[in-house]
DNA sequence: ATGACGATTTACT
DNA sequence: GTAAATCGTCATA
């Protein structure tokens, strides 16, 4: 059942995005910089997005632009959009080709290559002063602390080097909360669906 | 060609 | 709590 290399495989991925979500918590998402440095954090919030008929995701409607396209891979690959003019967001595709269904990645729990996410998230307040909860504690956050962009739009985290997932420990059921997804008020009922998950008591996980 | 809009974060009142 | 920052993308014309 576990690949060789400790990566989750192409069977973990094409799951509904629901079920995916669930067991994303406590994965650990691994960012390979140019030089061989590894940034790895644990997932400690995800939201699903349920593709065709949710009107909170990017592929409501059967939309599918240049913007999306990868969200339309096959399971295990990552979409990486772009938004507000300045923040970029990762997530995990779910199910197989063509279907457009997804999984937003909100947190992380920082594992390895701490001192340089500090450095990514530097601005105002100076790196050695960011406490560690404000690395990765929300989704642009957390492309910010791990240099994800849209260049790595569409890779395949079944093989690639520089963005890929491990298996960490699994969350156990009871220790998962279930609410509504955040930024989605435009989206109707959908809004208030719940489709976000996060581990019970984590400092990591975006506020609100 | 143009305009409106974000799956957000940060700084400020 | 409120608002600014900031621009690629897409629907409309």
């Amino acid at each position: 059942m576990t690949h060789p290399n400790g990566r989750l495989t192409r069977r973990f991925y094409r799951r509904d995005p629901v079920t995916l979500a669930k067991a994303l918590l406590g994965q650990v998402m691994v960012r390979t910089l140019g030089d061989g440095l590894r940034l790895a954090g644990r997932i400690v919030e995800v939201e699903a997005y349920l593709g065709t008929p949710d009107q909170a995701a990017h592929t409501y409607n059967g939309r599918r632009t240049a913007r999306n396209e990868s969200m339309y891979a096959d399971g295990g690959h990552a979409y990486v959009y772009f938004t507000y003019g300045m923040h970029h967001c990762v997530n995990v595709v779910a199910q197989t080709r063509g279907v457009g269904t997804a999984v937003l990645v909100r947190a992380l729990e920082p594992v390895e290559g701490i001192d340089a996410m500090r450095r990514h998230r530097a601005g105002k307040i100076t790196a050695d002063r960011l406490k560690e909860t404000d690395l990765c504690s929300g989704p642009a956050k957390l492309t910010q602390a791990l240099a994800i962009d849209r260049a790595l739009d569409g890779v395949d985290l079944v093989t690639a080097d520089a963005l890929h997932i491990e298996r960490g420990g699994r969350v156990a059921p009871g220790h998962i909360v279930t609410a509504k997804r955040i930024g989605v008020a435009y989206a109707g009922r959908w809004a208030d669906e719940p489709l976000r998950f996060y581990v019970k008591g984590n400092p990591h996980v975006s506020r609100r």
